[in-house]
DNA sequence: GCATTCTGTATTTTT
DNA sequence: TACAGAATGC
């Protein structure tokens, strides 16, 4: 069956899903149809029959790509088993799985994620005796990436970490672990090192699409160059203007540069705006045109009309979140809008706590994505940590995290003779560990020598199952059972029978997220090593599935783009909270980035926008007040209407609103 | 080795 | 205020 894309599409729409061969460069404004496009484009590439293993394509979270993989299965109603559509990281875990013997990591390695890698880094800094006040676990992980990722060199201020650095490395290796940047940097390294394998990849892989280019780091973009460089076929889709990402390393610049090292580049610009209300549109570009740095675009839409931004002066963040609630409350009465298509948006997730718990007072349904992942809960990590030890021995970060969770005795003195036994002879913690068991003279006494035992019998003879080849599923519970971790989830909550329930419910959560997953037809090859790898890369909450629908969406904006609602709030509309105080005093430069970030907000929004500027806020233990966010005055004004409830308060709102902005104007003026 | 008390610190955004 | 990790006592 054809896919009548010609009249689904605009012209520009349908340039882009025609050009196929050659290097590509989208321009896709916010609403633009961009998903839509490039879905297109990849079911008429099927079509014209490219085979679906010879396209690759990259994107930047786990949320679009598993979107984009269920648009194209929609669209060509086929399998795509055989179509890569995944994550920068998780692409190059797949291929360090492959690979990475080369440079002397064996294939079980372990992912750590940013807490395993502070562990590391502290554990690290104890062995090497730096004074605990001048281990920032957090700023370091920040300096290593940097480092590793050729953002920051070492200097006369951090000079001081350089060893700690480098053994920092040196023990990732010998836990065979590799951290998210290895990802990204590893798989370049061999790449370039080893020409059979960058053959092997060019030889399978001849097309290839990023999505969302402008938040691709200057490494994301050499790893996507080295593999295209020969067929060349490289298209890249993005918009200068949603870029936010550049404290992770994400560099627009690439679009320059992507135009420098592919010459003849087709560009093509998506402008029209199929989304927005004129207004809403109308807000967004008046307000990004204070950016200086953006390439020239003109966003526009057949839509006239549109309700104008209601912006909201509460109290306080408690009476905003009510506001907030009663809002949707009223809105879902009126015009029936549906919870799903409401959408709160904030800067920092701090920023949601009020806000919840208005929603539960209201009961109103919503849903948090974003926050920290299942899989890092305290509860959840634990049994990983007994899948990665299984996966590999080597992972002292895992070891040291389980050895005594439940407690079974081993404490810190056994774990120091563990350490030292270790260090002597550069092996890991368990591989000296079982060495040290297989003595004839022990070097424990027989208590803790028992003890240790029970542990690595539980890991050998789970492991022994786990890799067998048989369903891991029903082992992992067995071992759950055998680990009495129950009893101790008991213990540790003294007594609080509801929380220790809760917690025990995640496990169980996680053993079913194992059974679906080597349950499901379309995983190819289900083992342990990929399914540690794939919950490692997922750091965020972003399950979409069955509950969709009904919950009125709350998540920072970051975690909004890609998605749109018929209604959007924005709380915290306030100077330090967008533009953030942080960003700003970390560079005034900032501030373009926080402006476009404050664009991806306006531009989620479909029909309608709220405002909202609290008077107060509670910061820690005092309330302080707040300053509207200078981004409302560069809105253009006469699309903006103060909200009202009564007549009274209209006029008090109103001339709260104005004086606002005069108090504004007298600030920057002086 | 474990449980309790104490102390310090709040981390912007995410793979 | 709230929560985690360290120090201290049993």
């Amino acid at each position: 069956m054809s896919i009548n894309y010609l009249k689904e599409l605009n012209d520009r729409q349908i340039e882009a899903v025609n050009t196929i061969n050659g290097p590509i460069l989208i321009i896709a404004g916010a609403g633009s149809g961009k998903t839509r496009t490039i879905t297109f484009r990849i079911a008429h590439m099927l079509e014209t029959g490219i085979p679906q293993n010879s396209i690759l394509s990259l994107t930047f979270t786990n949320k679009a790509a598993s979107e984009m993989a269920i648009r194209v299965t929609s669209l060509t109603r086929k399998k795509c088993t055989h179509l890569t559509i995944s994550t920068f990281h998780s692409f190059g875990a797949k291929l360090l799985r492959s690979s990475i013997h080369h440079i002397g990591y064996k294939a079980n390695f372990s992912i750590y994620d940013q807490s395993d890698k502070m562990a590391l880094i502290k554990e690290v800094a104890r062995e090497l005796k730096f004074p605990r006040e001048a281990v920032d676990a957090y700023a370091l992980a920040h300096l290593f990436s940097d480092i590793k990722t050729g953002m920051r060199s070492w200097n006369s201020e951090n000079d001081q970490y350089r060893e700690l650095y480098a053994e920092y490395l040196d023990h990732l290796k010998t836990y065979n672990a590799v951290d998210f940047d290895d990802l990204i940097v590893l798989p370049i390294r061999l790449l370039r090192d080893t020409p059979e394998i960058l053959q092997s990849y060019q030889d399978r892989f001849h097309y290839f699409m990023v999505d969302e280019f402008q938040d691709t780091s200057k490494l994301q973009y050499e790893l996507i160059r080295l593999l295209a460089e020969k067929s060349k076929n490289l298209c890249v889709v993005g918009d200068d203007d949603q870029s936010i990402y550049s404290w992770r390393g994400a560099d627009y610049g690439n679009i320059l540069q992507f135009e420098h090292d592919f010459p003849g580049v087709i560009e093509i610009k998506l402008e029209q705006n199929y989304r927005s209300t004129e207004t809403i549109l109308s807000a967004a570009n008046g307000l990004i045109s204070h950016n200086r740095n953006r390439k020239h675009k003109n966003l526009w839409t057949g839509e006239k009309g549109g309700n104008a931004l209601e912006v909201i002066f509460p109290e306080n963040e408690e009476d905003e979140a009510h506001f907030i609630a009663e809002q949707i409350r009223s809105v879902k009465q009126t015009d029936g809008t549906p919870f799903h298509e409401v959408g709160v948006l904030v800067r920092t997730n701090s920023l949601t706590k009020t806000i919840e718990t208005a929603f539960l007072k209201d009961n109103i349904p919503y849903k948090v994505s974003g926050g920290t992942s299942f899989f890092q809960r305290k509860e959840v990590k634990d049994i990983i940590s007994y899948l990665r030890i299984m996966a590999n021995p080597d992972d002292d970060v895992s070891f040291l995290r389980i050895c005594n969770t439940p407690r079974r005795g081993i404490g810190k003195k056994t774990i120091r003779t563990l350490r030292s036994i270790a260090e002597e002879k550069g092996y890991s913690i368990y591989s000296a560990l079982s060495a040290a068991l297989h003595l004839e003279v022990s070097p424990f006494p027989t208590k803790v020598k028992t003890d240790l035992w029970d542990f690595v019998s539980v890991v050998e003879v789970y492991r022994e199952k786990m890799l067998s080849g048989k369903p891991m599923a029903p082992s992992l519970k067995a071992m759950v059972e055998e680990l009495g971790y129950w009893a101790y989830l008991v213990q540790e909550t003294h007594g609080n029978e509801r929380t220790a329930k809760f917690k025990y419910g995640n496990i169980l959560a996680f053993t079913d997220i194992l059974e679906t997953y080597e349950g499901n037809p379309d995983t190819i090859d289900p083992n342990l090593f990929d399914f540690l790898n794939r919950i490692t890369l997922i750091t965020r909450d972003d399950n979409q599935e069955s509950d969709e629908n009904g919950r009125v969406n709350l998540m920072t904006i970051h975690s909004a783009k890609g998605l749109e609602f018929d209604i959007v709030f924005l709380p915290g509309v306030e100077e330090n909270i967008i533009p953030h105080a942080r960003a700003i005093e970390e560079d005034p430069k900032n501030i373009e980035e926080e402006r476009r970030l404050f664009y991806v907000a306006l531009t989620r929004a479909r029909k309608k926008l709220y405002l909202s500027s609290c008077r107060t806020r509670k910061l820690l233990r005092n309330t302080i007040d707040c300053i509207p966010s200078p981004f409302l005055d560069e809105l253009p004004q006469d699309l903006i209407k103060p909200y009202t409830e009564e007549k009274v308060v209209e006029e008090q709102d109103a001339m709260d609103f104005f004086s606002a902005i005069k108090s504004r104007f007298n600030d920057t003026s002086e």
